[in-house]
DNA sequence: TGTTCAATAGAACAAACGTTCGAGGTTTAC
DNA sequence: GTAAACCTCGAACGTTTGTTCTATTGAACA
């Protein structure tokens, strides 16, 4: 398919540029002067073929009425690779605090959008973000203020990260699940931290760490 | 800053839809229509406010000439906030495998590239991705055909997962990174599976674990 | 009441623009 | 060679389009 004469390609990258430049597109002689053509006709000669291989539409009697294909291709390509997920407060990953409106769980307004690799998300269209504070599971790659991803969930396994909700203490926090019949150790993933360990009904299981968001250190 | 007249403001969206849809930006009388205004004037004076309020380009005499400024900033922000990050290969973590290419380095070229929140690379601008081979880091939560990042180095930090080469084996791996003097210990995060234990000057240290990619599961 | 100012209206102009036409040139195949 | 297909050229035509001009309306104000 890629049988575009050079006048072509250079054609379609000006077009290309000019958008980029002025976000609108070029004229057929904004085009002959960018590519030095002398005549408007081997424009539009030009473009009709572009036309007709289907890297652009023409609209006709239209000034600049002309869109580029594969960018409108790369456009939705772009948006499907990325999601915007919701920060929709913080969670303890240490001494379990009391989060701000976490009585029923996190579905209130999102502080904070970011847009992260469709990669990590699945298909899963309920997953949300949390920002960490503590430093409970640094032996995770899990620190202070980092950003994680987690997905709603009533049940874990054993040794999964999860975020968990304290009955008694009221609180939520982020640790490493180890059911043990009547008790549950909620488990740090930090030596220099004790594991918490609660009646198994005292706790409920609010989501299911499913990665973490972090700069590297420099 | 936001005393629009009701006009204006729907002048405002009507060129917001009409490029949305088509790719380029609409004609005064294109707005007169959408906007069911009556004369040709009454756009050119409102177009004339918004320009001046700075919501708007216009230039002079140019077809279709005109942009929207506060889009070219959503823009901008949109492409800071992700980056594009190679996949320049594989890696073992499991029993090390010989990886294609892996004499020298990675820096080859990439077999892909994926969209990376900008929040999970900091300022780093050496990230690169690999796909991992094996279920030695499975605790970790790095599976077998998962994306990991890693920051180039020659050091690491006890405890820090890092890719390995191993000269005499030659071959890479990933692995949980302890030096022992003479020796060093290479530790998978999988208790069915044995640590890699040698000599210290047969390792050298490729790059650092920065973060995973990975779906949940469903 | 008269004045001022923002907004509207319709018409008109000149430039910008897409498109077409006829003629000529160049290459390719036979 | 000829024929056909492909490409180039310059000019011209008819719209589309940004812009301007003048007149008008209606509200605010003194």
């Amino acid at each position: 398919m890629d049988n575009l004469s050079s006048k072509q390609e250079q054609i379609l990258q000006f077009i290309c540029n000019f958008i980029e430049e002025n976000n609108y597109p070029p004229s057929v002689r904004d085009i002959q002067k960018g590519c030095n053509i002398s005549s408007t006709s081997v424009v539009d000669y030009n473009m009709r073929a572009l036309e007709n291989r289907g890297y652009i539409n023409r609209n006709k009697s239209v000034a600049r009425g002309l869109e580029l294909l594969w960018k409108k291709e790369e456009k939705r390509e772009r948006d499907e690779q990325i999601r915007e997920i919701p920060v929709l407060g913080q969670i303890a990953a240490g001494i379990p605090i009391d989060v701000p409106g976490s009585d029923s769980s996190w579905t209130q307004q999102a502080e904070e959008m970011i847009p992260v690799s469709s990669h990590m998300l699945g298909k899963s269209d309920d997953i949300f973000a949390l920002r960490v504070k503590g430093t409970s599971m640094i032996e995770d790659l899990i620190d202070d203020g980092d950003i994680i991803l987690l997905k709603p969930a009533k049940t874990a396994e054993k040794g999964q990260k999860v975020a968990v909700w304290l009955k008694d203490e009221e609180a939520t926090t982020l640790k490493r699940y180890y059911p043990e019949g009547e008790y549950t150790r909620l488990q740090p993933a930090n030596k220099t931290m004790e594991p918490i360990v609660t009646k198994s009904d005292n706790i409920e299981i609010q989501a299911i760490f499913v990665g973490s968001i972090r700069p590297p250190e420099e």
